[in-house]
RNA sequence: GGAGAGAUGGCCGAGUCUGGCUGAAGGCGCUCGCCUGGAAAGCGGGUAGACGGCUAAACCGUCUCGCGGGUUCGAAUCCCGCUCUCUCCGCCA
């Protein structure tokens, strides 16, 4: 969420700022409504101060032995008049807050502008794409060929868009769960967490999930609860409403969860395969910072992330997300792509982005600055590190050989009880 | 799922029966100062957040005692609904 302040005080300086999203937003709108709540509320802020006042004497009439009765029926009349106030100030508030929890975050300024995901700027490239002497296949027909995934009777459970991972398959899944957490928390600082998997609509709130984006959750049905679609939500979440201590930033937490997404709007792309499916493994990265170092804990996070697949041996590109394709709630966001041999381009993989106090103000989150004993809002931050299922396919697709076996990276053999290869049997 | 108890500041904990001077006693913690060679102890001070008063400091006002609503001139205190926590019972991996 902005900070209404900065709206009022700056109203052309955020314009301008959300013009170079897609998308149209009437901060007029905001403007208007803002100055309409101070309005009455100057007015009924007023009167009850008067009540107040008059409160506190009216026992001391009493005591007096005065007749109170005529200062009485005027506070009764008072008293309806601040409730109708009252109520002008809340239905203001609700509108205000609605459209103001439906803005976007204002793009880092050094961003480049851009419209789509054209426009991203390629910030390194690590590892050559593998040459192939033999017709390489996609992992969906590499896995089913193994039966180590199944497509078809994960639609006959549930329906489409569902996998199957079965034997190595499974054994494999699991072996990069456990390789990235033990990478995050033993190498790079992290605290494991695990966390609910279903989670509040004040949560969703929170990180910015809703209320624009309730489509592409899944609800619960008679529950007000959401099937978390990243970790990044109860994760981020842990601290809602706290004021952190200054000395324990900044907080570093990862945690694998299921995800669970509707992928509503995305019909008919990547239809097949592990790319986009409704429920995914993921091991998450969050961070809470100071603003002063949320720059740098990006620049960080995203290595963090990399260095998976560094040590997988896979090729991959790290590319800025233009003005036009970051998400909601990110100011600055860095991609992670994969080299993908059947899409035969990089494929994204992880989404490394800092959201500066835009989640803290939705889901107040703050520090205390010990040297001017200001509380102010952390920055927050957060990346994939990685998305498991998109791990699996682009090992099964860089690693596969021409007689349809895959060799299991060497980084995890020790997590799959040190086999090198999963052959066909 | 059933029965009961509870939710107060960073923490503990009074106040709720008997509504008003309680943003909230007392203690702990933290912090500043004095004392000390230094520390402990002791003494003295400070110590919530949000919103508004065109901006900021000072100052002033409003709101917040789990959340929402009601009664009342006035609610931490009375009434209703919800959420969460604890205890016991049941069920269950």
């Amino acid at each position: 969420m902005l900070d209404i302040k900065r709206i009022r005080l700056n109203t052309e300086e955020v314009k301008k700022g959300l013009a170079k999203r897609s998308g149209e937003y009437d901060i007029d709108k905001i403007v208007e409504l803002d100055e309409r709540r101070r309005q009455i509320l100057v007015q009924v802020e007023e009167m009850k101060a008067r009540q107040n006042q008059v409160s506190k004497e009216v026992p001391k009439l009493k005591k007096e032995g005065k007749d109170a009765t005529e200062v009485l029926n005027e506070m009764k009349e008072l008293s309806q008049k601040i409730k109708d106030y009252d109520n002008d100030v809340k239905e203001v508030e609700i509108k205000l807050n609605d459209l103001l929890l439906r803005i976007p975050n204002i793009p880092n300024p050094n961003i480049s502008v851009g419209t789509s995901d054209e426009d991203n700027v390629e910030i390194r490239k690590w590892g050559e794409p593998r040459k192939f002497d033999f017709e390489l296949k996609a992992h969906w027909d590499i896995g089913t060929n193994l039966d180590i995934l199944d497509f078809e009777r994960a639609s006959k459970i549930t329906g489409a868009r569902f996998t199957i991972f079965k034997g190595l398959g499974a054994a494999l899944e699991r072996a990069i769960i456990g390789f990235m957490l033990n990478l995050h928390t033993n190498e790079h600082g992290y605290t494991e967490i695990s966390p609910p998997f279903m989670v509040n609509r004040a949560s969703m709130t929170g990180t910015g999930q809703l209320p624009k984006f309730e489509e592409d959750a899944f609800k619960i049905p008679d529950k007000d609860f959401f099937l978390v679609p990243t970790a990044e939500v109860p994760v981020t979440n842990i601290h809602r409403d706290e004021i952190l201590d200054e000395t324990k930033l900044p907080v570093y937490y990862t945690a694998y969860t299921p995800c669970f997404r509707q992928e509503a709007g995305s019909a008919g792309r990547d239809t097949r395969g592990l790319i986009r499916n409704h429920q995914f493994d993921k091991v998450e990265l969050v961070k809470f910072a100071k603003p002063q170092t949320s720059y740098d804990e990006l620049e960080k996070l995203t290595n963090n992330a990399e260095k998976v697949l560094q040590l997988l041996g896979i090729p991959y590109r790290v590319v800025e997300l233009c003005t036009g394709d970051l998400g909601f709630s990110s100011a600055k966001t860095f991609d992670i792509e994969v080299w993908m041999p059947s899409y035969n381009r990089y494929v994204e993989i992880s989404s490394c982005s800092n959201f500066e106090d835009f989640q803290a103000r939705r889901a107040n989150i703050k520090y205390r600055d010990r040297e001017t004993g200001k509380v102010e809002y952390v920055h927050t931050l957060n990346g994939s590190g990685l998305a498991v299922g998109r791990t699996l396919a682009a090992i099964l697709e860089n690693y596969q050989e021409g007689d349809g076996s895959v060799v299991v990276p060497e980084a995890l053999r020790p997590y799959m009880g040190g086999i090198e290869r999963i052959t066909k049997k």
